[in-house]
DNA sequence: ATATTTTGGTTTATATTATAAACTACTTTA
DNA sequence: TAAAGTAGTTTATAATATAAACCAAAATAT
């Protein structure tokens, strides 16, 4: 009935992470930041795990002398985003 | 751009034992546990969450010598699954 | 030139959550 | 009457989310 939603992406923040990231295609810390509305601390440790999860990767670069983290949806992201956006339907019967 | 999902309501149990009542808009312990495919111990605690929300009453008696737990979505528990489904289009852009 | 502020983050500490395991109380069945 | 089943609750623990503290370098003000 009601399948497992994946917990990497049941979190409020990696989920808009990946919906930014999903339309972006690529989006650098600091846009995240500000379209999340979240924290530097927060999304630091959250694209970390996305990261890890093979769901997005994480390119390091300067530009205009300041580093830049830059973020980019992977292939297996996509996927799961998609599964887990029909999980869900299953529970908010949308 | 993304509003605050409903902490009461983003958890996978919780949010499976809103969707049920949303539908049956009455169920005892057991069928909440068989549909949601929980262990008792994390139910139980759900359930008392969503109770202490005021998002279901619950109601207890006895049905053939045993005790029976009735749960039932309430007015406001009605709403706050609306207003936190609506949130959630803007993640999943369903 | 040097102190202060700003940018762009990371690390660490803590409070909250989710969950399973252990337990309670009673009933039915062997 | 002992064992197994029903219907839960309580407690302990692992995992999460988050904020606060921190770090390093660049820009700006004094």
């Amino acid at each position: 009935m009601f399948k497992e939603l994946n917990p990497i992406l049941h979190s409020q923040l990696r989920l808009a992470v990946m919906s930014v990231l999903k339309n972006e295609q690529e989006a650098d810390f600091s846009l995240l930041k500000q379209k999340t509305n979240s924290t530097a601390g927060n999304l630091s440790v959250q694209i970390q795990k996305l990261k890890e999860a093979g769901y997005i990767e994480i390119k390091k670069q300067f530009k205009d002398n300041y580093p830049q983290t830059i973020c980019k949806i992977t292939r297996n992201g996509m996927t799961a985003f998609e599964n887990y956006v029909s999980a869900l339907k299953a529970y908010v019967n949308v």
